[in-house]
DNA sequence: TGAATAGTGTCTATAAGACAATATCCC
DNA sequence: GGGATATTGTCTTATAGACACTATTCA
C-alpha cells in the first residue's frame, strides 16, 4: 500500500502539522461540571456554589470550570472539585456531555459533566469553611430511570434556583447511579468504612427511591462476596446492635 | 433576597454579557465521531473511512467532523454521519467524550462520540457508492464488560490500522451496547422490521459474544411484551419455517 | 421485663436451564 | 418418508418475597 518509505511519510506528516492553522474555525469553550453526591436522611444531597458573578448571578451551580488547553478532562474535573470544595481524591466518573448552543449566554460552552460519590462526612467536610458552598437536597420528580431535571432545596426546604442546565446534569447523575446500582458497588462509596447491612439498604432505597425487601437484600449482599464481617458491632443503640461490615475491594464506581 | 427590582438586574446582566470577551482563554476544538454498528455473521461491524489527509493518512477513522459553533452535538453527529455515509435518520446515542490532550497531533481536539445501531441492509447501504467507506468487522479481545480497545478487520481478514483513539471509541461502543442489552430494546435496531426469534437470539449472542439458552431466551422475549407475532412465517427455508415477529414500539436505544 | 431492631429458618412463587415430545416445512 | 429446525410441555434448580421465630441490647 505504501509507495514511499516510512521515514518520508513521517516527514511529510510533520510538515503538514507545522503548517496546520488551528485558528481557522471558531471554537467553543469546554468546561467540566462535577455532581458530587451523597445519601442521607432518605435523600440524595449535593454541593452547590452560589454564583457571585454573571451570568446567572445569585443562582446555584455545580462546581465547575474551564478545561485547560493541555489538561485531560478528568484532571480538570478533579481540579475544579478540589479548588471549589475541600473534596480531594474522590473517584469521578464521566457522566455526559452537555452541548446545547444556548446553555450558557456568554458564548458557546460545551460542558463535560462528571459524577462523584462520597459519604456524608466527606460531603459535609467538602463544604466546611466556605460560605458560598451550599449543601443541597435533591428532589427527583420522576420514577425509575425515566430521567429529566431534578430540583434542589436547601436543608430548610426552600427551593434553590439552579444555574444553566445544572438541573439536567443532576438529573442525569441520579439516573446514572440508579442504573448502575444493580451491578456496580455504588452503595459502599456513600458509606463510611464500616457500616451495617441496614445502613447499606437505606442507601440503596434512597438512590432508587423505593423500599426494598429486607430479607432478599441481606441475602443478595452477603452472597455477592463484596462484604466482609468485621466482627465488631454497633454501640450505644437502644436495641440489639447490628454487625459492622466492610467492603472487600474499593473498586470503580 | 433581591434588593434591586428584577428589571435592573436584567440590564446589569445584559451589560455584562455585551462586554464579555470570549477570546480570553485558548480553546480546544470540539468534534463528533460516530460508531455506526451492525451485527452479521456472528460479529459486529462498523463503517470506517480511509483517511486521505494528514494526520494519520492511510489509517481508518470513524465518520466524524468538527462541531459547528452554533450546532447542537447530536445534530453534528447526524450531519457527519449523513454526509460521510449514506445513513440518514439513524437513532444516535451519546456515548462518551474523549479528551486526552495528545489524541490528535494537530491541536487539542475533544471528541464527543456517538453510537448508532442499524440492520445489515442499512449498514451496507451506508457504504454504497463511496470508495473510501470501508465495512469493517470488529474483534473484541475482552470478555463481558471489561472494556478496552477493539481491533478492526476488513472482510478478507486483514487488520485495519485505526486512526486516533478510534479503537477506544469502538471499544466503548461495544461495552455500552453489551451493558444495555439486558434492559433496553437494542436487538431490534439491528434487525429488519420482521424477524424470527432465532435471528434475535443470534444478534444477542453476537453482541454478548457468548451462547444463550434457547428456551429461556424465547420465554424472556415473549414475556417482555415487546414482540408481536405477525402471523406470517419464513419462506424458502428447508425446514419448518419460523414465525416472523415485529417489535411493538420503536423506542430509544 | 418490655421495646426495638438484628438475624435465622422455612415456605411459596417465579424465572432459568435442561430435555423430551410433537409440529411443519422442503426434499 | 427423511432431514431439519420450530414450538410446546414438563421437570429441576436457583432466586426473590413473605413471614414466623429467636437473639441481643438498653431502659
Amino acid at each position: 500500500m505504501a509507495r514511499r518509505p516510512r521515514r518520508a511519510r513521517r516527514d511529510d506528516e510533520a510538515r503538514f502539522l507545522a503548517s496546520y492553522d488551528a485558528s481557522r474555525f471558531e471554537r467553543p469553550s469546554v468546561a467540566v461540571d462535577v455532581a458530587l453526591l451523597s445519601a442521607a436522611e432518605g435523600a440524595l444531597w449535593t454541593v452547590l456554589l452560589r454564583r457571585s458573578e454573571h451570568p446567572h448571578r445569585g443562582r446555584y451551580a455545580l462546581p465547575g470550570g474551564f478545561v485547560g488547553i493541555r489538561e485531560p478532562l478528568d484532571v480538570a474535573a478533579a481540579r475544579v472539585l478540589a479548588r471549589k470544595s475541600r473534596a480531594e481524591g474522590v473517584f469521578l466518573e464521566q457522566l455526559y456531555t452537555f452541548g446545547d448552543p444556548g446553555r450558557d449566554p456568554r458564548t458557546r460552552v460545551i460542558s463535560v459533566a462528571y459524577v462523584g460519590l462520597v459519604n456524608r462526612a466527606r460531603l459535609l467536610a467538602a463544604s466546611a469553611g466556605t460560605d458560598e458552598l451550599i449543601h443541597a437536597r435533591l428532589d427527583v420528580p420522576w420514577e425509575g430511570e425515566t430521567g429529566g431535571p431534578v430540583e434542589a432545596r436547601s436543608s430548610d426546604g426552600t427551593t434553590l434556583a439552579l444555574a444553566f442546565d445544572h438541573a439536567d446534569i443532576l438529573g442525569m447523575a441520579v439516573k446514572r447511579i440508579r442504573g448502575k446500582l444493580d451491578y456496580a458497588p455504588i452503595g459502599f462509596q456513600l458509606l463510611p468504612a464500616r457500616f451495617t447491612l441496614f445502613e447499606l439498604q437505606q442507601v440503596h432505597e434512597t438512590i432508587l427511591a423505593r423500599p426494598l425487601n429486607k430479607d432478599s437484600f441481606r441475602r443478595r449482599m452477603l452472597a455477592s462476596g463484596q462484604l466482609e464481617a468485621t466482627g465488631e458491632s454497633q454501640r450505644d443503640v437502644d436495641h440489639r446492635p447490628a454487625e459492622l461490615y466492610r467492603f472487600t475491594r474499593r473498586s470503580a464506581i
